[in-house]
DNA sequence: GAAAACTATCAATTATATTTATTGTTTAGT
DNA sequence: ACTAAACAATAAATATAATTGATAGTTTTC
């Protein structure tokens, strides 16, 4: 048994197909048939149902994927450990960004961090607060940014900043001529509301997706569609609320309906994340660095009452 | 990098010394080195430092030994994955056994056990708990028998057996006189302790061997000498308290010497621990039923008061 | 029912691991 | 200080294993 064959066979199960396993293994697809069936004759057991189009796992063989990506990403994590020791800043790093989060931070320091460790080759995932923790803790991510704070044991949180909510609200609402807002003007049933599940906290207002879906509530939002939210607000369909570094991008005409919060305004807590383990830590220091210089300059610091995304 | 690879480099670091370490693996020398080499080459770092002598990791080695070691355990369960599918009961299992029961358990179920399963080839070794616990958490353990209670949320307990303590007491103590015993009549001052801490639970009395060090005890026991806490015994240096399956082993002369305690007895819990990944969980079930077979003959059952060996 | 999409198989090739023999060091003993 | 022993590194030869290109044999799709 090898670490390659395991490798191959975690491609087959994830392309659930021979031939695009091959190529994302850059082998010829006889190389993955020939060593899969060593790797099965030795364990003298079937890792694939080849009667199956597609082809599927077997009992035994979604057992043996699942230890198989233990002992993958174990592996990829030597070179990592090395890369640490060395202080070297560079290969792979693999990061999520939640949608709320993600047009407006991203074009902020990319270019910045890619000019300052052109070594490290960025791929960046848009997702939502769930899947970027199944995929730290399965070894797919190396960190994220998502709101914070998320109270799971094995990733660690780097706060990056507090981004204020601004109300956004059309001229005919009833809070349209409240200068500034309280808190407590908000009704959750005349809101529009992002996806990504931000609560507040201490169940003052609950402004949670499961909560909203609870209060039959007549759509849901995708992901990164804040424009969609100002136009559904536009509609008279309710007000909204928006992270601070997205009222930077609304446009001029309905500048003049985003209403701050007084102080403390509520906010959410904007974090790098990444597994326990502590892997990559010279890559996801670099990035903190970055982008914390970066915002610094951007977020006006308030007087804030931070906001969790915790559903509960 | 491959699994070969990093096991050499674990026997190189356990050995100290790479011509054992290349009979160990069941190659010759030469391969090692170049292998070892060929990782160190790849990696760009030393794992081992030459110039000592024996052989030292270096900083950076030592840490990929503890990564490599994750590798190569993580891989070697592939195997007991599929032993466990299809139901097959053989291969290599590591037992433990806490000195304490060695004596009087192990040869009651040994003969039994390997004549029903051939094909397990049962490697047994005397340790003691927290050698066990580090053992069976690092994987070079697959169970052990020791006393529980452990309240490790890393290990699974399965109770085989619980055995009353009998008092053994001196013709010149002062309690000799007492046909049964009760708990109260212990007094800690008079009294020979086995190591292994076991202590009373619930604090009533505790026998913990931290707390024997504190109140200044003269001596202690190494593993496996109840004989020699017997004959200290019968010098006047106080009682002890027999586990029951030691007592059958008492001399006829000595026998008279064994008090019983009026129910409720003190008791130790006796189980078979394993990881709780739950790997080979037929041969550990297979043990269980063995020894509880075995048992049930032997044990009276009393009406017992167990204690646990933990320190708190 | 023909084309397309896929996997298995074969023989040839390439790459890799391992071995035997040997050299070069260092250590231990006298 | 010298010799023998212990040990790791190296080199060249051999054995083993992985990979490939070509092709055959399926099954699926339209």
């Amino acid at each position: 048994m090898t670490i390659t064959q395991l490798s191959y066979v975690l491609a087959v199960a994830e392309n659930q197909n021979f031939t695009k396993a091959a190529e994302k293994c850059f082998v010829t697809q006889p190389t993955l048939s020939m060593q899969i069936q060593k790797l099965e004759d030795q364990l003298d057991i079937k890792i694939f149902d080849r009667s199956k189009k597609p082809i599927e796992l077997t009992e035994i063989g979604s057992k043996i994927v699942t230890q198989a990506k233990n002992i993958v990403n174990e592996s990829n994590r030597i070179q990592d450990i090395v890369d640490q020791q060395k202080g070297y800043i560079g290969g792979e790093f693999r990061l999520g960004i939640i949608p709320t989060v993600m047009p407006t931070l991203l074009p902020m320091f990319l270019k910045n961090f890619t000019n300052k460790y052109p070594k490290v080759k960025l791929k960046i995932e848009e997702l939502t607060t769930e899947e970027i923790i199944t995929r730290i803790n399965d070894g797919h991510l190396d960190a994220a940014i998502a709101a914070t704070p998320l109270e799971n044991e094995m990733i660690k949180e780097q706060v990056l900043y507090y981004e204020p909510f601004v109300a956004y609200i059309p001229k005919d609402h009833r809070l349209s001529k409240h200068e500034k807002l309280n808190i407590e003007d908000l009704d959750i049933d005349d809101m529009l509301l992002l996806e990504d599940g931000h609560c507040f906290r201490d169940g003052v207002i609950n402004l949670c997706k499961t909560l909203k879906s609870q209060s039959d509530e007549k759509f849901q939002l995708e992901s990164g569609s804040i424009e969609t939210l100002l136009k559904l607000s536009n509609e008279g369909l309710g007000m909204t609320l928006l992270p601070y570094l997205h009222t930077l991008d609304v446009n001029d005409n309905d500048k003049s309906n985003l209403h701050q919060f007084n102080d403390p305004s509520p906010a959410r807590e904007v974090s790098l994340i990444f597994h326990k383990s502590g892997l990559k830590m010279q890559i996801i220091e670099a990035l903190k660095q970055t982008i914390s210089d970066i915002v610094r300059g951007s977020i006006v610091f308030h007087n804030v009452e931070i906001i969790s995304p915790l559903s509960k």
